[in-house]
DNA sequence: GCAGCGGCTTGCGCTAAATCAAAGCAGAGA
DNA sequence: TCTCTGCTTTGATTTAGCGCAAGCCGCTGC
């Protein structure tokens, strides 16, 4: 959304290529998508039923309610995931980022809207012949099956924060989940004494994300920065100079 | 569920009861579980990972943080699925009942716990060998995946309640998605005048699944009794006595 | 029958967060 | 450079829902 005079931009779509060199190159090293289930010759079918996708910032690409006719790998840039009341009131149910894969709360329709927070890359499957692909290499939907587990953890994670925790609780919350998607492989038991957090998203997308208002966020921060705990350079740019005093804020689990 | 339930073969590990039947009496016509992907002669092979359970009411059989070593068919009663917070802070995910399965939400642990509301009936299947059935019934697998996905369904719209959601809105939208899972067979597009339901759970429970606490609640439903929208016989059974205008109070989707 | 107990309801302040309002602030365009 | 615009922060006030406390209601056991 920040650099976006190409609001307007069109959404392109283009075949994934080189299904003979047996590598989609959109998908690097650390993908949790669809293709790290298939061995690199495998990989060459999933490419039948693929279509690469850009999204501007801004731009909806799924609209709930709509025939639900395509599953998406995120390959670059961030996605909301939200649902709406009539009224206009909102819930941010995720946000996805690299690696992450979506399309998978559906019946016939979406039951989620989706909007590019940057500029995003995207792998779009068709529902139907990935459904065929499926007979073909069930490690495909096994791994559908642990993508939807692993969804299902965090949603019941979401649903403790949303009906349970306080305000700096569930921004707390968020900056430690977020720091995790951070950082993959966080090596070792010990916590750096800093790190710095990109948060693409706006204050708005993170108050619909925490069941909260954007006033309740920013004086939430706020008070985490008097504390001495985070500090911004940027409005998107956060760094947490004492992670384990703000993990000790979280209510944790259990 | 088909006509034909649960076992044409007797389950041979635990057999509770009337094996010898060749009949698992557990499942009714209405079960939604893992059975009705199967053929009836395939069932058998489900049978030698299954075993029959029994849980007296008010029972934790399912401790989040314990090894995930089961998936579980509700066969009879109702479950409430929670996750909870050090300082005793919980939240309901959810309220099972006849045909619901349980144990997605898990990655190493089970990342909730389970407690009977009635005395309950379960189907057990051990996970390492379920997994291994899989294989060779691929339907099971999708069948699963396909559970995955309604709740992840129910799950956004539950964050939706507790994020954005007002104690009437919730309560409401409770009463309508409870009334929706009692009949699962609407028969037509005209709700029917009156509707009575069964409320087996504790205010306390409902309380936790919507994230208010008990007076909340019952404030709530005091207003819909004024209001003459809805009447108790009992504690635990309510009559909708105008559903169209409690189902106009729920702030509906989109 | 009735005393005790656990769960539910009701009344009454109280408070965390929402709402309303007014500045800051930074990037985009002129 | 300066203004405009959209986002964010901060302050003042309001309120929906909380928390406490009392009373009620229906069961259980004596």
């Amino acid at each position: 959304m920040r650099d976006v005079p190409f609001a307007r931009r069109p959404i392109t779509i283009n075949p994934v290529n080189s299904p003979t060199s047996g590598q989609c190159e959109d998908c690097d090293a650390r993908h949790v998508g669809l293709c790290d289930a298939l061995s690199d010759e495998d990989i060459g079918f999933l490419a039948r039923v693929a279509q690469r996708v850009v999204i501007p910032a801004g731009k909806t690409f799924i609209e709930e309610g709509d025939p639900a006719s395509h599953f998406y790998d995120v390959n670059q840039g961030n996605v909301r995931v939200f649902k709406s009341l009539a009224d206009g009131r909102r819930q941010v149910t995720g946000f996805m980022g690299v690696g992450d894969f979506l399309g998978l709360a559906v019946s016939a329709q979406y039951a989620f809207s989706a909007e590019a927070i940057t500029d995003v890359n995207l792998c779009r499957f068709e529902r139907a012949p990935l459904l065929q692909v499926f007979a073909e290499f069930p490690a495909l939907e096994r791994k559908l099956l642990d993508v939807a587990t692993h969804e299902m953890v965090i949603a019941q994670e979401q649903m403790l924060l949303l009906g349970r925790k306080t305000a700096i609780e569930r921004v707390t919350s968020f900056l430690m989940s977020w720091l995790e998607r951070s950082e993959p492989f966080p090596v070792g038991a010990s916590k750096p004494a800093a790190a710095k957090l990109s948060l693409p998203m706006s204050r708005t997308d993170l108050a619909d994300y925490l069941g909260l208002t954007i006033e309740t966020v920013s004086r939430s921060f706020s008070q985490l920065k008097r504390d001495g705990l985070i500090a911004f350079t940027d409005v998107h740019e956060v760094t947490l100079l004492k992670p384990q005093r703000v993990a000790a804020l979280t209510a944790g689990d259990r």
